[in-house]
DNA sequence: ATTCCGTATTGATTTCGATCAGATCGCCGC
DNA sequence: GCGGCGATCTGATCGAAATCAATACGGAAT
């Protein structure tokens, strides 16, 4: 039941105009797979695209929706980069993980109907949003989509255990990397020569070590000829070698 | 497309008999707000209880199943204990979850449409079994099923990010034991006297500490008068001290 | 009851990463 | 260019938990 919107006009909900087509914006899309498979009525498909909304640009630092703030929507990125991060009742920060284009953030606010953590930007970037239930709606309608949105949660299940064991530092930094470089490339992007959009100081809280320790395991890997790393971009110089250190976080 | 099953019986997949009523046994299952919730139509509901599969008793350290094996169904704990544990190619194994009565182990499966992980009962241990296919076309028929689904998967999607922070050994036991007992507490069971079914060993591995360092914190708790322990049965004598010492890693 | 063996507890030492401290770098405004 | 400030890097020390080691417990089989 859509009640009436306050006129309190959001300065971040512009839609983009020049998105190129339909097609070229959905194929970046978390659920390209879904829209663009064959097999749906047309009336369907474009309710999936009437109920997207663009969101953005969001300049780095600016929160998509807080903690406790009630659940409605989620957003996929469709350019930039964010991070989620949850602060306990003392206030120490914790961050769950970064979504690049293509990724989804906010699935783990349908359990308890409210955002458990801040969405954060760490560049500029761009969203669509989609409201929750509009799109669980439109799933009992389209098993393809409904199908797209357990895939994406039980995804988010398996990544979680990527942080999950007590590993070495260097393998967790290790298998950082190499995550990036690997999701990067699903999604298009080159795998190997990527940008650090996040501070260290981000990189180490999601990898629970110490800014410090991050530092001196990125010199180490440059030392070792692993990477090149300037500043914060980096390129991936032994992507096998890499993914040994890091064996024993990833692979399942 | 169904194949024929090969005629090699299961032991474990006996049906039980003495339930009780139908409806007392779907009030201590996962989807007992689905199924019994008013408003659905007599078919609906007798489907979803047609594609339920009682299977076990598995006794205590059989596999219910194993990593890299096709998915299939997703099982919900009856009665009983059941840890997943992840395997790596060294053969470390690192213990993702234990599942309690009424919780539902397999749903990471559906991503990677294999187990990315081993189930095993710790104790003996009865399940639902549902098959994914099964379910998931039912979901499409029943919103309320199709919004339960959701709901676990991203319940689940929480609990993870409970172990995920660093924090001191002794913060991690006690929210593990206080973890425990809420989640028997919301099953009906007594969120204050229960039995850790898993060894020291699981328990240390799961909470990414040592086996000495685990039981070192237990005896602490118990010299602070915070909980009694005997072996394997354990009260909370404290709930809202322990829950003082957890307090950084749960809330959110 | 006795033995056996896996599980659990307690103690001694080591180690990896955290913390503390200082130096450098890089970017922005003036 | 200059100054300022946050982010990053590097070095020195510390500490919590891991590891190593030995003992105690408890249930099952004989």
């Amino acid at each position: 039941m859509p009640t009436p919107r306050p006129q309190r006009p959001d300065p971040r909900a512009n839609p983009i105009a020049d998105d190129g087509t339909e097609v070229r914006f959905c194929s970046t899309c978390a659920f390209s797979g879904a829209c663009i498979d064959a097999g749906y009525d047309k009336i369907a498909l474009r309710d999936l695209h009437v109920l997207v909304e663009h969101v953005g640009p969001f300049r780095a630092g600016e929160h998509v929706f807080r903690s406790r703030e009630p659940f409605k929507a989620i957003y996929a990125v469709r350019a930039g980069l964010v991070k989620t991060v949850a602060v306990d009742p003392e206030g120490n920060e914790q961050v769950l993980g970064f979504y690049l284009p293509g990724e989804v953030v906010g699935l783990n606010a349908i359990y308890p109907e409210h955002y458990p953590c801040d969405a954060v930007t760490l560049e500029t970037t761009h969203f669509c949003r989609f409201s929750f239930p509009a799109i669980s709606a439109l799933a009992a309608r389209m098993p393809g989509l409904q199908q797209q949105l357990f895939r994406l949660l039980s995804k988010e299940l398996g990544m979680t255990s990527l942080l999950a064991g007590d590993h070495a530092a260097e393998e967790r930094v290790a298998a950082f990397v190499t995550d990036l470089g690997e999701r990067l490339a699903a999604q298009g992007f080159s795998g190997t020569r990527l940008r650090l959009s996040m501070s260290r100081l981000d990189i180490a809280n999601y990898l629970r070590l110490a800014a410090e320790t991050v530092s001196r395991i990125f010199t180490r890997l440059r030392d070792q000829g692993l990477i090149a790393l300037e500043g914060r971009d980096l390129e991936i110089l032994d992507p096998s070698g890499l993914r040994a250190l890091a064996r024993n976080v990833r692979d399942r």
